[in-house]
RNA sequence: GCCCCCGUAGCUCAGUGGAUAGAGCACUGGCCUCCGGAGCCAGAAGCGUAGGUUCGAUUCCUACCGGGGGUACCA
């Protein structure tokens, strides 16, 4: 979990007091993990150093805290600090503090919530996600990589780190010349086998590659037809993924194409020489293995076929070898990384992929696989039955088309990587406004059109810097302004956790905490003639100050939803 | 058999060692002379079971029960 000292130069101050005053009373140096107590009413932070110490101390973790408030040099920004429940020492900040926030989001805009990394600290990463294989459409499941990948993506670069996106396109190999064979026997108008692809994009392709390239593309040898057709219907396939993606929301760094860079080029034979050179591989019964065994996987896999022929893992090999150059040449010397988000259905492959790893010489703990549960299609509570090669597919683009990017992204990021999702059709079309996507939506379209409202009526906010700030004291602007506060170390969180729901339900918690002050603290119109003029004034400051509050507000929940890629509608 | 994930409110899910376990939907009852009621307020309801570690466990460990997925010289 991410410090909040390390995000906040304020707190960064107070985590050094404390253990300034832990010296100073004479007691051992420890974390101040400072944390947000759970309820407001206990402060803006605590530090639970008191409690940690009583252990090995063997004292009374009460009487420690007591030590530590009386040794405690009390920054000016903390305006009141006690000792609660077991050792809790709580602070609460001045309201100056809040006072900053607002000028500092209005300031930062959308860059609040992101942060710079020295780099010493910086990763170069790179996420590899859905590699859904070219041969038919991405089905709804595909949507879960790319929304979740995607994200955890965006909130790696909000926490400071340098990211690559890239598709593994697995574009040759026996599947290849059978999705071409099934084009090309389509387009001959021949039978095709239970082996076969089939469905309406097999139909389809055949007249898009019979369009762009004539009819004697499917002319002659089937095997020859069945290679070039495959390599044709492959990339025609793939541009149609990437179109479908890049309306979710998603566009690649990188398309890596499996013929080309892994096999074309060498980089197989070559990856499998250094492999060998690193002794780690042998040969028995006419095959080739790798020693993963030995580097924690169930048994050794075999890298050549006894026919010669590499395996599917050796370009898994190859294909690691080359990512893991391409994020360790940084000039700036960023640390490398290989994320890899899979289902659940490719569970079995990380142990392989480790040793893998190992085998290459590649630090394990910079090799990240990430497995996430499935997606079940469900349609009015029926599970719906799907096939690749009998075409009996949901594609992701019908879904979106149906109920709209929004509603499909939210509903996989809001859910932890380790649940399965159930998609229900019905669920989510006829009842969308279940989706609490709506509910963080309907609060940016409010604020929008309040400000709208105030453009309309001539409403003079004047500038952030002459609004009276200290005049926000109402308990609703206080709760929105301490949730607005807690962006920079919920996108830390969630992307050290590589956690996409946390940002989800913050999205929620803030959209909540704007909905309740605007339902008690009125903006615009704030008259009232039986006032003094005195008191008018007052009012008005008050309105000024509440405006910058809302505009700031939008920006927060602009800042979230855009690491989500959801939109932010002005209206809606 | 072995491996991975899950079991929290009626339902769908948050909460990866701290104080009184949260939200949406559903249910009950309130709130618009005034900035968007797709909203707000209030109420009821829960950590699968049994042990263990810890000052403190929904969270970590073990066993069991229930649900899902994986265990190829396939790609």
């Amino acid at each position: 979990m991410a410090r909040p000292d390390d995000l906040d130069p304020v707190l960064a101050d107070l985590a050094e007091r404390i253990r300034a005053a832990l010296a100073a009373a004479g007691l051992p140096d420890t974390d101040p993990a400072l944390e947000k107590p759970k309820l407001a009413e206990h402060g803006d932070w605590a530090t639970t150093a008191a409690l940690r110490l009583a252990k090995p101390a063997k004292r009374n973790p009460r009487e420690l805290a007591q030590l530590l408030i009386d040794h405690l040099d009390v920054p000016e920004v903390v305006e009141e600090l006690s000792m609660a429940g077991p050792g809790f020492v709580n602070f609460r900040l001045a309201h100056r503090y809040h006072e900053d926030l607002v000028r500092r989001v209005v300031a930062e805009g959308a860059d609040y919530g992101r942060r710079e990394r020295p780099t010493a600290d910086r990763e170069h990463v790179n996420v590899e996600f859905v590699s859904a294989n070219p041969t038919g459409p991405l089905h709804v499941g595909a949507g879960r990589w790319a929304a979740t990948g995607d994200a955890i993506a965006a909130l790696l670069e909000a926490d400071g780190h340098r990211v690559d996106r890239e598709y593994y396109v697995n574009d040759t190999g026996e599947q290849i010349r059978r999705f071409g064979e099934s084009i090309a026997l389509v387009a001959r108008d021949e039978a095709l086998s239970e082996e076969h692809y089939r469905g309406a994009v097999v139909t389809e392709l055949a007249d898009q590659l019979r369009e762009e390239h004539g009819a004697e593309v499917f002319d002659g040898d089937l095997g020859e037809v069945a290679e070039q057709v495959g390599q044709l219907g492959v990339e025609a396939m793939r541009g149609r993924i990437e179109a479908v993606l890049h309306e979710m929301g998603v566009d690649f760094d990188v398309w890596y194409s499996e013929r080309h860079g892994l096999h074309a080029s060498g980089a197989i034979e070559a990856t499998i020489g250094e492999l060998t050179a690193r002794g780690e591989t042998y040969e028995a019964e006419g095959a080739v293995f790798l020693r993963t065994e030995a580097h924690g996987d169930d048994k050794d896999r075999v890298i050549v076929r006894s026919d010669g022929r590499p395996t599917y893992f050796a370009a898994d090999c190859a294909y690691m070898r080359d990512k893991w150059a391409r994020v360790t040449d940084d000039a700036d010397g960023a640390g490398g990384r290989l994320f890899y988000l899979l289902g659940a259905d490719h569970h079995g492959y990380v142990d392989r992929l480790k040793a893998a790893a190992a085998c290459l010489g590649i630090p394990p703990e910079r090799l990240e696989v990430r497995i996430g549960q499935l997606v079940n299609l469900l349609r009015g509570g029926e599970p719906v039955r799907m096939s690749k090669r009998a075409g009996e597919t949901v594609d992701l683009d019908e879904v979106i088309e149906e109920v709209g990017v929004d509603v499909v992204r939210y509903h996989f990021l809001r859910q932890g990587l380790d649940t399965t999702v159930d998609f229900d059709l019905a669920v989510v079309a006829q009842q969308s406004m279940e989706n609490p996507v709506y509910y963080v939506q309907y609060a940016h379209a409010r604020i929008s059109s309040l400000i709208r409202m105030a453009d309309e009526r001539g409403f003079d906010a004047g500038p952030i810097e002459a609004a009276d700030l200290t005049r926000l004291t109402h308990p609703a602007e206080l709760e929105l302004l301490t949730v607005m506060a807690q962006l920079p170390l919920t996108v830390a969180d969630a992307a050290e956790l590589r956690a996409t729901q946390r940002l989800a339900r913050y999205a929620e918690e803030l959209a909540g905490t704007f909905h309740r002050f605007y339902t008690e603290c009125r903006v615009l119109a704030l008259e009232d003639p039986d006032r003094s003029a005195a008191e008018q004034a007052k009012l008005d400051a008050l309105g000024r100050a509440r405006y910058w509050l809302a505009v700031a507000a939008k920006q927060v929940l602009a800042n979230a939803l855009a690491l989500l890629r959801v939109s932010a509608p002005e209206r809606m």
